[in-house]
RNA sequence: GUCCCCAUCGUCUAGUCAGGUCUAGGACACUGGAUUUUCAUUCCAGCGACCGGGGUUCGAAUCCCCGUGGGGACGCCA
């Protein structure tokens, strides 16, 4: 067990440096739901980063003992989600491992066997049923207003954590707890920890929503003779505006979304990363490698964050635009697909020039199709807004009118030649060459904006370039 | 209501442990400008915070106390 100092400035010491002989064991401990909520993406995210930081396991254990709720159709989209944003587990479902079974449903017969230790020890007893932790000290009877009752309550030794990231905590138990229910199910506090001593769990990294919870868990190991695990709770995601953390409801809760959204996993993982947790200078959009090289308790915050969509999207489109071309185009292929601009039949080599000319203004892949279109459809749509901003200013017709001749003469169809032709074509009539760049922007695309223009008309050819700049007005 | 945790720009945060180099730094967002008045790119600039009050100190964002505010827990849920 690694020891703990109270202090933070001992933590900056202890944390950074494990020693190689204790095997760091973290653990994600779901319930699936049928959902991959982010506060859970990110808990299982951090517990993953320390593992692969020091050199340790990463379990993954189904808490699935809630039949009504947890399917196969649950499960797989859990480890869908998991996969997805490239968390692999060393121990857990489909990898098996030394300390399984991985199931809370298929430990039935350790619980019993741990149920029967503290019953020897003198530490349960049953009421209306369920069997309780007894806890040990004086006990006393008092009106609870919350619970609006006379209860029975005990007064203990304060327990004392060593949080590795909130530093000491001291939290009394005061009321004995339901370990087993009157149904024969085994309570979530029992069989975590349990389960925590059985996979000798070494570090248990979870929400702050927990931190209350710490100190039944701790009597429970107490009870057990176990030296209970460190104990690292992590702030919660909060709603990005109101009150509260981020409930399944809010908008841009649930992995899924971000799936089906197109997002980059990895701009996901990477904003993830970044919500209560910080590598203590400006860094940001980094390489996974370089986080898990970084991550580390000290880095945690102690505060909740709120969730800024925002900037996620912001890291996203960093990403995006960082992307080889070819990854690029194999990433947007299919939404270009799904959203019938191409098919099977639509040349490569056109498709990876509009690409390449559309990737360092993409926003994100869902928008892709809108910037796109124009290259792949046989008709202009004119935008009526951006028609209007056009023509408000000087003589449109007339610019693309001493546009045309010169651009149906020129051979040398390229961003070069372009520039070239609108610079003479300029001169000779003595405008600027930008007088004459949003009509043919109009004109070719029916759009106010989009990709550069010269790009534009390079990529789309002479021929459908001459042929809808002659349609325009027509 | 009780207990626990937390508190820097609108948001994520650096700085707090070892008080002075902080007229508080970065990023997102927002606003303005530049890139031959194209453009969903890029660049520059601006806006904008130490929750309040006491205390300790030559000196406090930083240490202490009290308020206030926010979050969490208080299930025979997990």
């Amino acid at each position: 067990m690694v020891a703990i100092a109270a202090t933070s400035a001992s933590r900056l010491n202890s944390f950074n440096r494990i020693a190689p002989m204790s095997q760091v064991r973290v653990r994600f401990a779901p319930s699936p739901t049928g959902f991959f909520h982010i506060g859970s993406a990110r808990t299982a995210l951090f517990n993953w980063l320390y593992a692969r930081h020091t050199g340790g396991a990463f379990v993954l254990r189904i808490e699935d003992t809630d039949t009504e709720r947890n399917t196969p159709e649950a499960l797989q989209a859990l480890l869908d989600g998991m996969r997805w944003l490239g968390l692999d587990w060393d121990e857990g479902p489909e990898v098996g491992g030394d300390y399984g079974p991985y199931f809370q449903s298929e430990r039935q017969a350790i619980y019993e066997e741990y149920l029967a230790k503290l019953t020897a020890a003198g530490r349960t007893y049953e009421k209306d049923g369920a069997v309780y932790f007894k806890l040990i000290g004086e006990r006393y009877t008092e009106f609870d207003k919350y619970k609006n009752a006379e209860l029975e309550k005990v007064r203990t030794e304060p327990v004392v954590v060593e949080d590795a990231i909130r530093g000491r905590v001291e939290r009394a138990v005061e009321q004995d707890f339901v370990i087993r229910r009157s149904n024969g199910d085994f309570g979530f506090h029992f069989v975590n920890v349990v389960d925590d001593i059985c996979m000798a769990i070494t570090h248990v990294i979870r929400g702050e929503d927990h931190l209350s919870n710490t100190a039944r868990h701790v009597e429970l190991y107490r009870a057990f003779g176990v030296t209970p695990p460190v104990f690292a709770h992590i702030p919660l995601i909060l709603k990005s505006d109101g009150k509260g953390k981020m409930s399944k409801r809010e908008s841009g809760a649930l992995i899924e979304e971000y799936v089906s959204r197109h997002f980059l996993a990895q701009a996901v993982r990477n904003y993830l990363c970044l919500l209560g947790w910080n590598p203590k200078d400006d860094s940001e959009v980094m390489p996974i490698a370089e986080i898990i090289e970084r991550f580390d308790f000290p880095g945690i915050n102690k505060d909740g964050a709120r969730f800024d969509e925002q900037k996620l999207a912001h890291i996203n489109t960093e990403y995006l635009r960082a992307l080889p071309i070819e990854t690029f185009t194999h990433l947007a292929a299919p939404v270009l697909v799904s959203a019938g601009l191409i098919d099977e039949s639509t040349d490569e080599d056109y498709l990876q020039s509009v690409l390449a000319l559309c990737q360092p203004k993409a926003r994100d892949l869902a928008s892709m199709p809108e910037l796109v279109a124009t290259f792949f459809s046989d008709t202009v749509e004119v935008d009526a807004a951006a028609r209007e901003r056009v023509y408000k200013k000087g003589d449109p017709a007339a610019r693309l009118g001493e546009l045309l001749p010169a651009l149906e003469a020129l051979d040398d169809w390229s961003e070069a030649g372009l520039e070239a032709t609108f610079g003479q074509v300029a001169e000779t009539n003595g405008q600027k060459p930008t007088a004459y760049f949003p009509i043919t922007r109009l004109a070719v695309s029916g759009q106010g904006g989009g990709v550069p223009l010269f790009g534009l008309l390079a990529v789309l050819g002479k021929e459908k370039v001459l042929s809808r700049a002659k349609a325009h007005g027509a």
